[in-house]
DNA sequence: ACCTGAACACCGTTCAAGT
DNA sequence: ACCTGAACACCGTTCAAGT
C-alpha cells in the first residue's frame, strides 16, 4: 500500500502553471471554454480544485494565462516577432494575419476570450507592435499606423467579429422554414438568398469557416489603407 | 394588517416580461451585465428570485429579450425601419450606423452580449434587412452587398471590435511606467506614444469614447464599398 | 393566473491543515 | 514546497405548494 502510494508518486508528473495552463487550453477545445471551470479543470489534472490555487492566482489569471498560450502559437508559427526585411507590407502584414487565423480556428474560444479580457498580455502587446511596426517600415505615418491599428481591431488576430451565429442545431430546414415565413418583412435578405448560390452552405452563417468573406474584408482594409498611404 | 396586505397589493404594478426586460437592462446599465443574475434582478423588482420564471423560460431568453429591448430603441432613434428615399446610400448607412452607436454608449453591456448570444433576434435580422436594403437601393450587386454584410460584421451596430482595453483603475501612470520600462521591447508603439498628442487622453484605450477612431474605420470600409460598387 | 419556499447541483474562493 | 477537506457565499433551476 505504501509502495503504491510511492509509485504513484513518483509517476505522477508535478504541477505547474505551464501544465495548468496547457490542460486548460485542451480542455476548453474539447469541450468549449465554458467547460473550464476550476473543479473540471482539476478533474482533468487528477487534482483537487484546490490545488490550482497554487499555481494560478485566480480564475482571471488561469483565463489570461490561456490567451498567452495562444499568442504563443501564434509567435511559434511566425518564426517569433521581428518586423521582416524585404517583403512589402501589404504581403508581410497578410501572411501574419492568416497564420494567426489558422491558430484562432484550432481555438475557437480564443477570439470571445480575447474580447473579453480587460488585462493585457505582454506578448499580445508585442505582437501589436510587430503588426504596427511592419506598417510602420512599409512607409506608413505614425499618425496612419495608429488610425489603422484602431480600424483593424481584432481582425489583426485573424477573426472577424460576425453577427450571424451558427444557430447549430437546426441548420438549414427551420432556418429556410423561417426566412419564408418573413419574406414581406425581409424582402433584401430573403432575395439575396436565392439569388446568391453558397458553395459551402454551412459557411453562410458561421463565423470562422468562411474564409473568403474574411479575405474580402481584410483586404478591403489593406487597400483603404494602401491608398491613404499614398 | 389585511387592509395592509391589500394596499401593497394593489399599489404594486404586477410583474411582465416586459417589466422584467426593462428591469434588467436599468440594472446591467448601473451595475454591469455580471449583477444581472435571477437573484438580484428580482431584490430590484420587489419580488422572489422564482417569480422571473413565469415571465421567462430562463437565463437565456432574459438575455435575449434585453437584446431585444436594444435593438427596439435603435428602430425607434431611426423612426422605424424602412430604407430612406432619396438619400444617398453612403450617408444613410453612416447616420444609421451612428444612430446604433449613441444607443449601444447608452448600454455598453450591449456589445458583448451582442457577440455572444447565439439565437437570432428577429428583430435584428430586421435590422439586418435594411442595412442591406440601403445599399441594394443604392446600387449595390446582392453579392456585393453580401459581402459588405459580412465585412461590416457587428460595425453596423455601431461597435468595434477594439482589443486594447480601458485597464480601468491605473489610467497613465503604470501604463507609461511600463512602455518606458519595455521601450526596446516595443520600438513601434512607443514611438507612436510619443509622437501621437492624444486630445483626449483617456480616448485611446476605452473603445466606446473613441468616436474619431470608430469614423475613420467606418469611412475606410464604406469608401473602399463604394470603389468596388463602381 | 401569478407568486413563493425549500431544495439541488453547480460555481469560485478562503482558510486551516496535512505531507 | 506542494496538495487537500471542509466550509462559505454565491449561482441557475426544479418542483410542489401556496393565494
Amino acid at each position: 500500500m505504501v509502495t503504491e502510494q510511492e509509485t504513484t508518486a513518483r509517476t505522477r508528473v508535478p504541477l505547474s502553471k505551464d501544465r495548468v495552463l496547457r490542460a486548460a487550453v485542451a480542455l476548453a477545445d474539447a469541450s468549449g471554454i465554458e467547460a473550464v471551470t476550476m473543479r473540471k479543470l482539476a478533474a482533468e489534472l487528477d487534482v483537487e480544485a484546490m490545488s490550482l490555487y497554487y499555481h494560478v492566482a485566480n480564475k482571471e489569471q488561469l483565463l489570461d494565462g490561456m490567451v498567452d498560450v495562444v499568442i504563443s502559437e501564434i509567435e511559434d508559427e511566425c518564426g517569433g516577432f521581428a518586423v521582416p526585411d524585404n517583403v512589402e507590407w501589404k504581403v508581410a502584414l497578410r501572411t501574419r494575419i492568416m497564420t494567426a487565423r489558422a491558430v484562432m480556428l484550432r481555438h475557437r474560444w480564443a477570439p470571445e476570450l480575447l474580447e473579453t479580457r480587460t488585462n493585457m498580455s505582454a506578448r499580445l502587446v508585442r505582437y501589436f507592435d510587430t503588426v504596427l511596426g511592419i506598417m510602420i517600415e512599409g512607409g506608413f505615418s505614425y499618425d496612419l499606423g495608429h488610425h489603422a491599428m484602431h480600424a483593424l481591431g481584432s481582425r489583426v488576430l485573424g477573426f472577424n467579429q460576425e453577427l450571424f451565429k451558427p444557430d447549430n442545431d437546426r441548420q438549414e430546414e427551420e432556418s429556410n422554414e423561417m426566412l419564408a415565413a418573413m419574406a414581406e418583412q425581409l424582402p433584401y435578405i430573403v432575395t439575396m438568398m436565392q439569388e446568391i448560390t453558397h458553395e459551402d452552405p454551412e459557411s453562410t452563417l458561421g463565423w470562422c469557416d468562411d474564409q473568403a468573406e474574411f479575405e474580402f474584408g481584410i483586404d478591403l482594409m489593406l487597400d483603404g489603407l494602401e491608398r491613404l498611404r499614398g
